[in-house]
DNA sequence: CGTCAGTCGATTGTCGACAACGAGCCCGGC
DNA sequence: GCCGGGCTCGTTGTCGACAATCGACTGACG
């Protein structure tokens, strides 16, 4: 029985730190911890079924990745996001990805496209049965594995600390049908400027596709973002 | 003696935690920790004075700004540089100082360029007089300058990780005297083109910049980022 | 002579307890 | 009635000790 001895060997060889990190990340992420929520450390500790040494490890983690802030003495709490700072989001995503698709397009060796037009494929598909969620997941991967493809590892991990705040914000995101299509179809040019290797045209196209993804989000929306709490003690 | 108020205050303020961090920033940017070396928690925690909960959640934090790399259950050593970290260190500060110009470029009202004035003029003399220090200290000055007037607080938050290592690698470069001046000129058209709101010209002169920065590192310079023990054990 | 199992030392991972600090509450004084 | 000082409680910051794991050394066996 492989799977369960890798599984077992998994959670075995994962310090509790990593797995706080992997929970909390989860749990911020999907929205389980509100923005502006207090994290007590006693309180998690005992939730989580470990001590405060690993959990106060992972909060230095999610610190340093913005997820979290801290207030030295205070406490530490999830960390809201208002208008200026998807906005914010959304234009450093586009200069990082306009950099990743500069590197694909100077490789020597044309690249190989399939991974990426099979994704557009799928996405499209995905838009047309209306599964949204994962429409998501796809345009993820989409974004992942251009990255990767780029070869450039410190924009692997600089990009890593992005998306996660990118995933945090798509999961506030509701979409209406008929954008489905939409996201699904901007995928397109970016992938045909880079077979062309016409690095202005894909910088333009990946900016683009960006923005029509920050559009997407609304005032609403991005007050839900951060509720009156919150709010309230940000501006304290 | 408001000073030695002060002084104390900070120290009691700051948390063991963050005062190891600035030591530990301070021992790896000036070379006194070399790329390679290994970070032994009990050993640091005696010569620092602390105990080993602190420095760990501190390690944690060296480790997500890349700083050092941890091997579970095996130790913690100082992040080696090679030729390719460095390009693509500098690929990256390209693309961010882009977007900081592109941001400050869009603001309605028209920026105050009088601090990036005075930087510029204070870097030229200080080349002329040779003072390789105090030039490099203006020159992250200016570029310190130019993420924030930018206004993103995303983005400055990505730079602080990227100016990191650039300190880190400009700390190993030795420049030959001639190119000092050079350094201070190539700041003028940056300075010049955002004047005009010129976006692609701007763009051009950053990316310019930065590229000459990175040329003035030669392979000998970089092969001494990385010695060869920390290239053994890297390659096992 | 080479290889492999067993053991030992060193180092990391985790835990529970204590100390220090801040916030909120209560009470006394103005 | 309002403000300031002191007290108490809850939370964070720090510490020393124990457990688990890995690497290297040793020694026996093929």
């Amino acid at each position: 029985m492989p799977e369960t001895l890798s599984t077992l060997g998994q959670l075995q060889n994962k310090s509790l730190r990593q797995h706080v990190v992997d929970v909390l990340h989860e749990a911020i992420l999907c929205g389980d911890l509100r923005p502006g929520q207090p994290l007590v450390e006693t309180e998690l500790a005992a939730q989580l079924g470990v001590s405060r040494a690993p959990l106060r490890e992972a909060i230095q983690i999610l610190n340093s990745e913005g997820l979290v802030e801290t207030i030295p003495r205070r406490g530490t709490r999830v960390c809201s996001l208002d208008r200026k700072d998807i906005v914010e989001l959304y234009s450093l995503r586009g200069a990082l990805e306009a950099l990743a698709i500069a590197c694909i397009i100077d490789q020597s060796d044309p690249c190989d496209l399939r991974r990426l037009d099979a994704l557009c494929e799928r996405m499209l598909r995905a838009a047309g049965e209306g599964r949204i969620r994962r429409l998501n997941e796809l345009d993820h991967s989409f974004h992942d594995t251009l990255i990767a493809m780029s070869g450039h590892s410190l924009l692997q991990t600089t990009w890593n600390l992005v998306a996660l705040r990118v995933r945090r914000v798509m999961t506030l995101r509701n979409m209406r049908n008929d954008d489905l299509r939409l996201v699904a179809w901007s995928h397109l040019p970016i992938l045909d400027a880079i077979r062309d290797r016409d690095s202005q045209r894909a910088t333009h196209a990946i900016q683009t596709h960006v923005a029509s993804g920050r559009d997407l989000i609304d005032d609403d929306q991005a007050a839900e973002l951060m509720p009156a709490a919150a709010r309230e003690i940000s501006e304290a």
